[in-house]
DNA sequence: AGGCACTGGCTAAGTACGTTAGCTTGGGGC
DNA sequence: GCCCCAAGCTAACGTACTTAGCCAGTGCCT
């Protein structure tokens, strides 16, 4: 009986496809594991459980979606910059809407754990946006929390199709996208 | 054997206070019927399962929420009213994060679907903060969108620990009220 | 008051999933 | 060629959701 030859990052990876597939509230051990040819228990040799699996399947995300804003805002600025992280961003979430919804809902146990890391990662590239706008250092950290904020809450909310009435959901993004653009324009003057 | 008098809202109701204090995805039915001094099957009688035990919540959540921020926003108008159902809506998650956790990930059946009632109920609340500003017919359901995000982003975000780093989360609330204030002042112009 | 029907509780049992224990074997290193 | 470890396996257990079917409390009607 030959091996599948499977490792913590095939694992995990067929995990995030399977995820984005059927769902991420469907994906169980035993799902995976047959997608993988393997029997359930095998899956244990390569990931320490079902919690273990999702926080890797999170971590993954985190990563890709920073790695999509951060070659989406290379060498744009200002405006330009910002509508492009937007649209990375949103286009990696509806795109891969089973592996992002593993983020939700999962505490970083520390500095050094891979979701804090990669989560940091993210806002990395949402903070080389805000260089481009005259924000103070002292807001930077508000104006990074607003902007992921927005992002996320739209996304996630368009994902669980919470978008239900009239408006053509594409031109709502572009106004929010306007919003923040004007809003952090304007950005000046101390908060307390 | 005297009975316990239970009945749909009561098991929602003590559904949602559980999940309130143990957590949404620590929500079981067994933990349920202990709390509600009863056996498993017996919420049967009363729920058809825990999918549509978790909806009840989730529209139960939405509408205690519509009807803080509608409270909340009486009398007020401009920024005032908007950091005013901010305010409440944020409170709201973070005092009841489980119930509002039933709401992600929820897709409405239908337009008469009591989840898609109460948030058209939250939409109402939030939508009588916007006819303070002078945000134009057209672009209402964009606006609405774009603070119910920023908001949902947010409060989330928050609720489970996704903001780690060093600036006081009360302050960033005020900076993403105040860019929304400033975005729907400055609300004019055709989107397409 | 007595009886009837309905409702809301119960026990028992089946299914699915996560997890652990312990065995077996493939395959690379000496 | 032998050894050893990693990666697969089977077996088994505990927990959770759900259904089936039974029984008793409660209200209503006569």
């Amino acid at each position: 009986m030959p091996r599948a030859g499977l490792d913590q990052a095939a694992v995990v990876a067929a995990g995030a496809a399977l995820a984005d597939e059927i769902g991420f509230a469907g994906l169980t051990m035993g799902r995976l594991a047959e997608r993988l040819g393997v029997r359930t228990p095998s899956l244990y040799k390569h990931v320490a459980g079902q919690e273990d699996l999702n926080r890797g399947i999170a971590a993954l995300a985190l990563t890709e979606a920073a790695s999509a804003v951060g070659t989406a805002i290379q060498g744009r600025a200002g405006r330009d910059a910002l509508g492009a992280a937007a649209h990375a961003f949103r286009d990696f979430v509806l795109a891969h809407p089973g592996r992002y919804a593993a983020t939700i809902g999962v505490e970083p146990t520390g500095p050094d754990d891979p979701i804090a890391v990669a989560g940091l990662g993210l806002l990395e590239a949402f903070s080389a946006v805000l260089r481009s706008y005259a924000v103070g250092p002292a807001e930077t950290d508000h104006a990074l929390r607003t902007v992921r904020s927005a992002f996320h809450g739209f996304a996630t909310l368009q994902s669980a199709n919470g978008f239900q009435w009239s408006a053509d959901v594409g031109e709502s993004f572009e106004w929010l996208i306007d919003l923040l653009d004007r809003g952090l324009h304007t950005a000046a003057g101390p908060v307390s």
